[in-house]
DNA sequence: TTTACTGTTCACCA
DNA sequence: GTGGTGAACAGTAA
């Protein structure tokens, strides 16, 4: 469900919210959510460490614990994350509650469970949870036309798809790479190698323009995230046309239109973004 | 009752 | 090898 934008926006608001907490507890209701290592070892590195930090990865989610392991998280579809007084009542699909020092609590929501969390060393050659074959960062000022060219020029495959490959840029999902491609002007049905170079500078500055104005956007006070449970975070979702079928684009009052492409739902605007023809 | 769904991986087929 | 499709994971909501 979460994106790069998200995922961001929830390091931030949870890092000032563990750092310096020490876990007393860990509480598993579903121990599948933890896919790496068992729930006895997940339980004995974790419980009475501190977190030190936190960071983020594409849409994964990282806290960096006093002894060097690090509690890697990926959200998938439907999964939550966020800190709650000891008091607050429990959501119905809580998995994994981690307790804190000071009362409160980080709290594992998924209501469809797949989402995954794992624990690895800093210094272990960590190849559990496929962080290890993500492609660039966004915001990396590698992240440029070129290489854009380099990974994908001679692909066939829509520029769509190569927008979520996350083994080329890192934490583009399903609404960004439509969000993405409108303003840049493109159809999600182009084929990636008839992509001009020129469309793919725009592509290029793009990515990282349309993700950092969505970080800034879903900015939220910790009590505000707490009021929508961890599922509104998204303070203002100002989609220009993900979603939005059939409505007039804000650009030029078309009607936007939607297809499939690699089996997601795809919503572009005819007339800003020429067909696949072209 | 049926369908779609913001993620990822894998099997299968052309 | 490349690319496309559909299924699987599991639950909710329209």
């Amino acid at each position: 469900m979460p994106e790069l934008p998200e995922v961001e926006t929830m390091k931030r608001i949870l890092e000032p919210q563990v750092r310096e907490r020490k876990i007393t507890e860990l509480v598993v209701h579903r121990p599948e959510v933890l896919a790496h290592p068992t729930q006895v070892l997940f339980q004995d590195r974790v419980v009475g460490t501190v977190f030190t930090g936190m960071g983020r990865r594409g849409k994964y989610l990282l806290f960096y614990l006093s002894n060097h392991a690090v509690i890697t998280l990926h959200l998938r579809m439907t999964g939550q994350i966020l800190v709650t007084p000891q008091d607050f009542p429990e959501e119905k699909h809580t998995h994994v509650i981690f307790k804190l020092d000071n009362g409160s609590e980080l709290r594992f929501i998924d209501t469809r469970r797949f989402g995954r969390l794992w624990l690895i060393n800093e210094n272990e050659k960590d190849t559990f949870t496929g962080i290890h074959k993500l492609g660039l960062e966004p915001f990396d000022p590698e992240c440029n036309a070129d290489y854009l060219i380099q990974a994908l020029g001679k692909r066939r495959k829509t520029v769509k798809v190569c927008l979520l490959d996350q083994t080329v840029v890192a934490g583009i999902g399903n609404i960004y790479s439509d969000e993405i491609l409108h303003a840049s002007k493109i159809h999600p049905g182009r084929p990636a190698n008839s992509l001009t170079y020129e469309e793919w500078c725009v592509l290029a500055e793009t990515i990282s323009a349309v993700l950092e104005t969505m970080i800034e956007k879903n900015h939220m006070t910790p009590d505000e995230y707490l009021a929508g449970l961890g599922k509104a975070y998204r303070n203002t979702p100002s989609f220009q046309v993900y979603g939005r079928k059939e409505q007039a684009c804000f650009s030029c009052g078309t009607l936007l239109e939607r297809m499939v492409i690699g089996g997601r739902s795809s919503c572009y605007c005819p007339e800003c973004q020429p067909g696949e023809a072209q």
